[in-house]
DNA sequence: TCCTTCCAG
């Protein structure tokens, strides 16, 4: 039994709240608190036409300021909460007075697919167009949009990137609205920095919308101020323009009451369970949210309040749904349907709940303070998987979840004192501080970047992220010797390819001298997926490693892979869903990854392999394709220690054969290996493992292995 | 003995 545990009185922690919080998160916070609620929800306005819903939202009141303001500025900076309509309407605002009626595009760019394709929908439906004729969207694997008459196009940041390879200016672009830029991916980063760029050349006749959902607003005028935009001639035509200017609208949310611990727990799983008991037994009806770190712990907490709730008499009144990215449509269904009179939904979700899926119905929130990310070790070039403190905006954000259709409770597992202190910082660390930065450093150069360190970066990279990436980059084969340009005949090729360049050059050198990409094709395209087909359903384990045998070959998890999906392949598409039932492989992945190498073949072709070229089989010659994997992995081959564990040739930490592997038994161990992903979460572990022969490291990375050790 | 989340004509 775990102690009780007591939360502030909410009306002590509000008062608290407004007096001593840092000025510089106090205005989000309490933003909250004072919105009005006087703007009617939308189920009470069932009636009322879409024109007249549109008027209601908060957008439509800054309509004019905002048309006045892109008229007069190159750089307009909207910080909008969510509800705010922002992304719905600023565009239709756009395209209502005029901006495209010179035959150009209003682009809108969205952090993820889901979302550009949602709100291309949703528009298309506001203006009683047809999706895809005036009101169109651009995502990888699915579009619906034409030239010739879309005039506001929805697309993910990354394509809008892939879009500048083919037309550096953007010149089918009137405006081009960044839209959730306080994400600060890669891409968003990058693109901020292109537009810049570009607007040196644009400078009349190309508008940009920046907007974001944090306070952070001064740091992108800053920036986009810094352009001489303004500076060049003004004639009585082309009016000087101001550069950047900041727009405010206020959203939709209702006010939602903080509650923190009064001592810090220790241990976040048991003090969520307790949460969510606490508000099942004490609170109005509505349904539960729980942040927590991750799979294992929603498993846990999930199976934890099962029991609390079994062991008390009339708390079986709940629905408990675990959630996060990677379940299938069918599972994570049941997180949106509504729940019967007297039942409380229960959602354990990981940050996919934060910005990506959202769930009506939500009232209560219980924060556990931390997240998982992915960061990047450029001594080692090792991938580690944390769990730290969340930031600051990132706890706003989730207590937001708990007012978008009603006033809710946030219950954050930690003090008030911790929260106030260093060790939740205002920001997310933004990625292109924390992942590798090769794929960003090969797209910069294909689109004529060439002095990467002085760059004019929305914020600079560190140093080492950037030698790292170079060396990679030079070492693959891609950049001339001594020289930050692309090869002619293999780094713009390694440019067009959307993938990670050690998978792209695999696949190139499969092209050019290995002569199998059939098999490399399907490599690749279950490397860049990243996950493991083979399931596991509860209680069948037996039966399903008996029937992953017939897949498994000695030559490790990346073989064994290209058969699944080789037969997966050959399976005719009506069968194939229960053909994957049956041998307890996952067709979610298998067809992603088939969807990613039949993409991949048809760069390929465009780059003039033809299509017999492309089903080259190495056959029963394995070798071939190991070669071809070492040829782009070679960077990350290592030799098998003594202890069970590998290490790099250069030496560095020890790696483990991931328990999943089919190279784990101690038997099943090859000397020597590369592998595509090295990634810390309780041990350092290996991903996509392929044995080798160590005298194939000097064959094809002479440059890299002097001789085979 | 086990992996957060996105994304790329």
């Amino acid at each position: 039994m775990t102690a009780k545990r007591s939360y502030q009185e909410p009306t002590t922690t509000v008062s608290r709240r407004e007096n001593d919080f840092p000025s510089n998160d106090d205005g989000f916070i309490r933003s909250y608190y004072n919105r009005s609620s006087s703007v009617a929800n939308d189920t009470a306005n069932k009636a009322s036409t879409i024109e007249e819903q549109r008027c209601q939202l908060p957008a439509f009141s800054h309509k004019k300021q905002l048309l006045y303001a892109i008229e007069k500025h190159s750089v307009v900076i909207v910080v909008g909460e969510p509800g705010s309509g922002k992304s719905t309407q600023l565009p239709q605002y756009l395209y209502e007075a005029g901006w495209s009626a010179n035959g150009k595009t209003i682009g809108c760019t969205q952090p993820r697919r889901i979302a550009a394709a949602m709100l291309a929908q949703r528009v298309s439906e506001e203006m009683g167009v047809e999706l895809g004729t005036t009101v169109g969207y651009s995502v990888r694997f699915s579009d619906a949009f034409n030239p010739e008459t879309t005039r506001i196009k929805y697309l993910t940041d990354g394509t809008l990137i892939r879009e500048c390879l083919a037309d550096p200016l953007l010149s089918a672009y009137s405006v081009i609205m960044v839209d959730e830029a306080q994400d600060r991916s890669i891409a968003t980063d990058m693109l901020l920095a292109l537009l810049k760029k570009i607007l040196r050349k644009r400078k009349n006749d190309l508008r940009v919308v920046i907007s974001s959902a944090s306070l952070d607003a001064e740091r992108f005028r800053a920036y986009f101020d810094s352009n001489d935009v303004a500076a060049t001639t003004t004639t009585a035509e082309t009016p000087t323009l101001g550069s950047a200017t900041i727009l405010s609208i206020s959203g939709r949310l209702f006010p939602v009451d903080v509650h923190y611990l009064t001592t810090p727990c220790e241990n976040y799983l048991t003090a969520s369970v307790e949460a969510v008991m606490n508000i099942h037994t004490h609170e109005p009806a509505g349904d539960i949210l729980v942040f927590l770190p991750g799979k294992d712990d929603i498993a846990q907490a999930l199976a934890d309040t099962h029991e609390l709730a079994q062991n008390n008499d009339g708390l079986g009144s709940m629905m408990l749904v675990p959630l996060s990215a990677g379940l299938s449509q069918e599972e994570q269904r049941q997180v949106f349907d509504p729940m019967p009179a007297g039942k409380r939904k229960v959602v354990f979700s990981t940050n996919v709940a934060e910005t990506s899926v959202t769930i009506d119905g939500i009232v209560y929130v219980v924060d556990c303070g931390f997240v998982k990310q992915r960061v990047f070790d450029s001594v080692t070039g090792i991938d580690k998987l944390v769990t730290q403190p969340i930031s600051r905006s990132s706890a706003v954000q989730r207590a937001g979840r708990a007012g978008r259709t009603q006033p809710g409770k946030v219950y954050r597992l930690y003090t008030y004192e911790a929260f106030k202190s260093g060790l939740f910082s205002p920001h997310d660390v933004p990625e292109v501080c924390r992942l590798s930065l090769a794929p960003m450093v090969l797209t910069l150069m294909a689109l004529g970047v060439n002095n990467l360190v002085r760059f004019d970066y929305f914020q600079p990279p560190p140093p080492e992220l950037l030698s790292h990436a170079l060396e990679q980059l030079a070492s693959l084969g891609a950049l001339e010797p001594q020289r930050a340009v692309l090869t002619p005949d293999f780094g713009i090729y390694l440019a067009e390819l959307p993938l990670d360049p050690k998978l792209g050059a695999c696949l190139l050198n499969a092209a050019q001298k290995f002569h199998c990409l059939r098999e490399a094709l399907a490599a690749v395209g279950m490397l860049a997926i990243g996950s493991d087909p083979f399931v596991v359903p509860n209680g069948q384990r037996a039966e399903a490693e008996l029937d992953k045998r017939d897949f498994m070959v000695q030559e490790g998890d990346v073989l064994t892979f290209v058969n699944a999906l080789v037969a997966y392949q050959e399976t005719p598409a009506k069968l194939r869903s229960q053909w994957c039932r049956l041998h307890f492989l996952s067709s979610r992945i298998l067809e992603q990854a088939d969807r990613v190498s039949r993409q991949l073949e048809g760069y390929l072709i465009r780059m003039g392999y033809s299509r017999e070229r492309c089903r080259q089989s190495c056959g029963q010659d394995f070798s071939r394709l190991q070669k071809c994997l070492t040829s782009g992995l070679f960077a990350n081959a290592a030799k098998l220690e003594v202890d069970g564990s590998y290490r790099l040739f250069r030496g560095g930490p020890a790696l483990w054969v991931h328990p999943s592997s089919v190279l784990f038994p101690e038997t099943a161990k090859p000397k020597f290996v590369v592998f595509a992903e090295a990634m810390e979460t309780t041990k350092l572990y290996m991903r996509g493992i392929t044995a080798i022969d160590s005298t194939w490291l000097a064959e094809v990375a002479p440059h890299y292995y002097s001789e085979a050790k």
